[in-house]
DNA sequence: CGCAGGTGATTCAAATTTCAACAACTTCAT
DNA sequence: ATGAAGTTGTTGAAATTTGAATCACCTGCG
């Protein structure tokens, strides 16, 4: 995907000043870094699907579904969860889900209290290719994006973003 | 989609150029940085896409092919240039066009010098169309992500992300 | 010229995603 | 209890996306 820029876009393309100052047309720089940071992420996320692609056969999805489970108790969650989490339509995760179950990377089962409910378990060999596939996309994650950056722009990013998430879950 | 977080990401940070701050406890906020960038960036076009299917019955993808042809000389441009502004294979692009073309808002071309070439342009209707959308999307991105920014952070944004697309660019 | 090797774009089948029901179960107020 | 209403997940058909051919055309070299 590219730019979604809010209309009103004059391309930066170039290496952006410094400091914060005003411009000295008095318009604001929102409009561009808007555009820079979408369309940034449409090449970025290209680029590290790729690559997980190319070299254990997941896509990023995946990836991030391994990796929810992975950091969950018992690596294990309610679909429910799993598809809030992973921004997903439910018959999406269920089709997700079951394709990594076809390939033994996790399994479905019963939830406890609730007969209505399924919930996902990462099975062993779906921790051992998870492991893997950490340390690839952690080295394209750092390659690209964290190796290219500062402390303190990583507190903007963090911040920034953080609060924006806040926000949106308020007001949806 | 959701984290993609650098998960075992144990590795000493790459030299911080400025002055940055190290925490109390020396580690990096380079990983929760990205994965709130990566997380929040995934609800983001959730919502923005769902505003503008729900108003406008437009992807956000309707929308940033209708966006290029605007800001394109002539409102027109070769399939290959689109394909690569998008970060869209070539045969997506192909259907892609060819739904908007159903709806009246591109028309397809042949190309001057090449044969072999086809060009899309904007009908008057896409202008239009472009125009409602733009106008909903833009209030959407003010509402939800400009309106709380700051401009200094605006300026780290665009800094960063401009960066971090040129070395994409350079290195795929 | 005449064709080997690209390039630009489309096509077709298979994989994925969405959307609108549906089924199974829980909850809660009767 | 009982059944209306809400939750949780799944299913099936249609829409979209991918990936591997394929078609039509340009380019340059012998």
């Amino acid at each position: 995907m590219t730019s979604s820029s809010v209309g009103t876009a004059d391309e930066p393309d170039a290496a952006p000043p410094l400091s914060a100052v005003p411009r000295p047309d008095g318009q604001s720089r929102k409009p561009e870094a808007w555009r820079a940071y979408f369309e940034t992420t449409a090449a970025l996320q290209d680029q590290l699907e790729r690559s997980l692609r190319a070299e254990l056969g997941l896509h990023l999805a995946d990836y991030n579904l391994l990796l929810l489970l992975t950091e969950a108790p018992d690596h294990r969650m309610r679909m429910g969860e799993l598809a809030g989490r992973m921004v997903f339509s439910p018959s999406r995760l269920t089709y997700q889900v079951r394709t990594l179950e076809q390939r033994g990377l996790v399994e479905r089962c019963a939830t406890p209290g609730d007969r209505r409910g399924a919930a996902t378990v990462l099975t062993d060999e779906g921790r051992h290719l998870f492991r893997r596939a950490a340390a690839l996309h952690g080295r394209d994650v750092r390659d690209r994006v964290l190796d290219r950056i500062s402390e303190q722009e990583a507190d903007v990013l963090l911040r920034v973003f953080s609060r924006l998430a806040n926000a949106l879950h308020e007001q949806p």
